[in-house]
DNA sequence: GTCTATAAATTGATAGAC
DNA sequence: GTCTATCAATTTATAGAC
């Protein structure tokens, strides 16, 4: 991997461990086994180094859920499965846990391409909800469901809370279904 | 008000709009309009001033819950009304905003005070979907809905996905209830 | 492309006068 | 109780040699 793959993939890594503003280039730098100069000659500094990182996070989420929410079944398995991939709870949503960072929520910059992720998988949601005539709403509802359960997890220090809310989602979806 | 008391306040306020990493002991004394000394003096230090934040947070939140939760009617009203309750999405919950702060996460001292909080809340809906004969585990789901509806909000810089979650997720606990 | 040196600012506190 | 002075460490770079 080159020197500037292996800045992404630190960057990548500390973000979601430490957040942005916890983040520092040096972190980055040693993490990466990179120098100072090295740092600097392939990024133009913290901010644009965290760009770079977003975009990589996107590209693989996108691409997970395009799998899961294309495969076949009812609208309903398919967000059901997409919905239950196993996911590192405990350690936050690459994405979101970005979103409450307060240097990222206060700038455009960075925050417009998370911004463009979460669209993307409303989007795609809300056409599959449509296929099965189930209420759009829902689209944020089960994306909430998935950022919440992240949350209410990393506060327990346990993933149950997180289970717990994506099966209770399910079954609800599956009442909905049933008629 | 006291000193102290705009200390903690002025915490409160920094805490929800920066994070804990990203809260200085400068700046909340700046915005309580307290000194250096007097701070130290008050608090021992910036996580003792953070807990005491938390602690007021933590007393507010569970008052507002306590009363929609306890309203008359059903219990699928109750908890729409609790869920539907105003809030001022953008700012992000003033605890969950705090779960995702890396250092919070790192420290059990200021973790278990927010956990608590959860943990109250969870305990009161199981009792109310209990009541309802429904499931245990939507506790978790419409905490979580709330949750994320704040992460999408947020991420959106609108507060529309929030109201949209909110929304779906009472349409599908009235199918659950319907019959 | 990578390195070391330097730097101005901020961070989280402590010390001690008043 | 509150103030100012001080401090060691860290943060986010920039400069310039190699």
């Amino acid at each position: 991997m080159s020197t500037r793959d292996r800045l992404v993939e630190s960057t990548r890594e500390l973000l979601r461990e430490r957040g942005y503003t916890g983040t520092s280039p040096k972190a980055i730098q040693q993490r990466a086994d990179a120098g100072q100069g090295s740092m600097y000659h392939h990024f133009a500094g913290k901010q644009d180094l965290a760009l770079a990182a977003i975009d990589r996070n996107a590209e693989e989420l996108t691409a997970k859920a395009e799998r899961e929410l294309d495969s076949p079944g009812t609208p309903a398995e398919r967000i059901a499965t997409w919905l239950r991939r196993e996911r590192e709870v405990l350690k936050g949503c690459p994405m979101g846990v970005l979103v409450q960072d307060p240097e990222i929520i206060a700038s455009p910059t960075l925050r417009s391409p998370i911004a463009g992720h979460f669209d993307w998988i409303r989007g795609r949601l809300t056409e599959i909800l449509a296929e099965g005539g189930l209420d759009p709403r829902l689209a944020d509802t089960f994306l909430a469901v998935l950022q919440g359960g992240y949350v209410l997890a990393r506060a327990a220090g346990d993933p149950k809370p997180f289970a717990d809310a994506v099966e209770g989602a399910i079954a609800l979806l599956e009442r909905a279904t049933a008629e």
